[in-house]
DNA sequence: TTAAACTGCAAACACCGTTCGCTATTTATT
DNA sequence: AATAAATAGCGAACGGTGTTTGCAGTTTAA
């Protein structure tokens, strides 16, 4: 049981006494931000952020209380320049749409975002603004908050896989090295159309209104 | 460009000569999978597999490349559990959802499995084999291969959001420490709610009959 | 028979997250 | 105003990580 620690939300940002700190969890969360953006995750290391900032890595724990605290910080601080206004109100479907497609693009700027939230992620307070405001933009839906919240995780899943398939497409002959012909024929077919037909035009947004009507919207 | 090598499918198992090798891929593969199942991936280190096997890291790096072609290698071996007996030909929605429950228990048996396939991933023959028998469960939809690869990938998407969501629920208390009354009105009134309405009983059935009979089937 | 290719291994390297001891600084208490 | 407590910054260190390297022994091809 010592092994868990309280989130980072839960504790002062600073004490009470002691001197004023030269750095602050936003602007310690900012510098790792912008290495994730250019080198990715793994560019985030303490001593990457510590150096970005002119400090040293073990200063860094006077901030955070360990690296998945800087994570955490990461991936709130991203969540959070998502739009903050209500959309125009008219139909919650494309009105929540709209909302995903947001978070689509902001997933595509930051590429690292999706594999950062991981299980064990504690959300910050600009997140639970994301959650709040899904929440109102659903609000003319007749369904219980729980049914909403079961449509929103599994809108927010669609999206990260949106985004990982198309950000830095690999090359087929890489991804299929071990496709042979006898042992896997139909797939080996599909592989050698030479005009594949265009792949959905919206498919984003088209799987996403089959999901939302059928997962919510029953009027009972 | 020299930062990319060649996947380990196409990589020989062994060279033409010198002495027999003590492992092999499969061997090294199942050992790091044994490690995984009972201690997460951060147990499956260079030193903790080849003690497991009783020999050295650094002789590991006879038959791996690096620990990305370790990860490649469990994939596709934790992938190979799966049943490879085609399903009894009924409806082709029935079926490939029966596929979809088995890659889900595939997921709850080896957590570490949907982290593990990251972009980059090079996927094997028994993935490969995976894919194969997707195509023939959804032979009898007029669609093109193209479309129905894209379900298959918004399915595996989906399996894997459901496996993240089912295993080791976290305290709501710890998720929502960064909720308060006033800026998030609506989500503090549903933590409130002492007898939340029960959780669809097969949400997982119902989301994929929704979402594979929106994207494919147009018998067009 | 000789040379090339390969295996296994121990040691080392650079880097990682994290901890510790120290000095200096600020605040709360007396 | 004086003192004690709590905090900030920092450099050095610790154990762990993936990976490289040099070397000795083994097997195969020429």
């Amino acid at each position: 049981m010592a092994g868990t620690r309280e989130p980072i939300w839960a504790r002062p940002e600073r004490g009470a006494r002691g001197p004023q700190p030269e750095h602050s969890r936003a602007s310690i969360a900012a510098a790792a931000v912008v290495l994730a953006d250019s080198g990715g995750l793994g560019a985030v290391t303490m001593r990457s952020v510590a150096s970005a900032l002119g400090t040293s890595a073990g200063s860094l724990y006077r901030y955070l209380g360990s690296r998945e605290d800087l994570l955490d910080l990461m991936v709130d601080a991203a969540i959070g320049e998502l739009p903050r206004g209500d959309p125009p109100a008219g139909d919650w479907l494309e009105d929540f749409i709209a909302v995903a497609r947001e978070l689509l693009v902001l997933y595509q700027r930051h590429p690292w975002l999706p594999e950062t939230i991981r299980p064990g992620t504690s959300f910050g307070p600009r997140t639970m603004d994301f959650f709040e405001r899904c929440l109102v933009v659903l609000k003319p839906v007749p369904d219980s908050t729980t049914r909403k919240l079961e449509a929103i995780g599994m809108t927010v899943g669609v999206v990260a896989q949106f985004a990982a398939s198309t950000g830095a497409p690999v090359p087929p002959e890489m991804l299929f090295v071990a496709v042979t012909p006898e042992a896997h024929p139909t797939l080996h077919a599909a592989l050698l159309v030479t005009s594949p037909p265009p792949p959905e035009p919206d498919l984003f947004g088209k799987t996403l209104r089959i999901l939302l009507t059928g997962l919510l919207r029953q009027v009972s």
